[in-house]
DNA sequence: TAACTTGTTTAAAC
DNA sequence: TGTTTAAACAAGTT
């Protein structure tokens, strides 16, 4: 493959001649970070809010192309250019990963309810916040915090410190489901980032950007507010 | 037009 | 000192 870099804000260190002619020796992810090992380099996103990997061209030309050897490429679009791309040497990924302060990840390993707690259970911060601690539990964002409590009817308001043994366990079962609709949602050839549209026909959430509608659970109007400076949308029907 | 959207880092506050 | 919150930043949409 070839990587071709459209523009250059886009890359953050290395360059691109360490993947030039490289096969792809595995795809993985650690984090909000989709890896592509490319022999003795690896690309490492980060795909902030828009980023996305798409095989056909959209209306926008891409920041960057992955093309491969058969002539097609992979276009790496990115409507409000918040995503960052590096190419390490595979041997500096670890060095890399240790200065991002990553916790463990939630998914796809089961955990339950007692890791959760270890985890987010010392934290005095509301555990919508909390949810989004990158050092403590590695993953979620925004959207999925209040996705997650939802699904887990728990509170977003509730000191992370003082959620019960019964919660945690609903918020380790609630977040698997969220994280797999997601990701299926995501893979989608259509699939456009929420904040690409205003329309509500094509939100996939259950809470998520649904101010002023209804609870598909109680039928409670959904609420919004702002925790740590980030919109939480909740049922006070049914999150306790 | 100014507010809003994201995750991360840094600065400030508690 | 340790923990938590706010602000700043990227840039485009509405």
């Amino acid at each position: 493959m070839r990587l071709e870099v459209l523009d250059a804000s886009l890359l953050k260190s290395g360059d691109v001649k360490d993947v030039a002619g490289e096969r792809v020796l595995r795809a993985w992810r650690r984090a909000k970070y989709p890896l592509l090992e490319l022999g003795p380099a690896t690309l490492v996103f980060h795909l902030r809010m828009t980023g996305k990997l798409v095989r056909a061209e959209g209306k926008r030309p891409p920041r960057a192309r992955l093309h491969l050897d058969d002539g097609s490429f992979v276009g790496f679009e990115d409507v409000r250019r918040f995503a960052e791309l590096w190419v390490l040497h595979t041997d500096d990924l670890e060095a890399f990963f240790a200065g991002k302060k990553l916790g463990p990840e939630p998914w796809p390993t089961a955990r339950g309810g007692a890791w959760w707690a270890g985890q987010l259970g010392g934290l005095k911060s509301p555990v919508k916040t909390a949810l989004l601690r990158q050092d403590k539990v590695a993953g979620l964002g925004n959207i999925a915090a209040s996705e997650i409590l939802w699904r887990a009817g728990v509170s977003p308001s509730i000191a992370a410190s003082a959620i019960t043994t019964e919660q945690w366990s609903a918020i380790a079962a609630a977040t698997p489901p969220h994280l797999e609709m997601a990701l299926k949602d995501a893979m989608q050839e259509d699939f456009v980032y929420l904040t690409e549209s205003k329309s509500q026909a094509n939100n996939p959430f259950r809470v998520y950007g649904r101010e002023g509608g209804g609870c598909p659970r109680c039928d409670e109007t959904i609420a919004r507010f702002v925790q740590s400076g980030r919109a939480t949308f909740w049922c006070p029907g049914c999150q306790a």
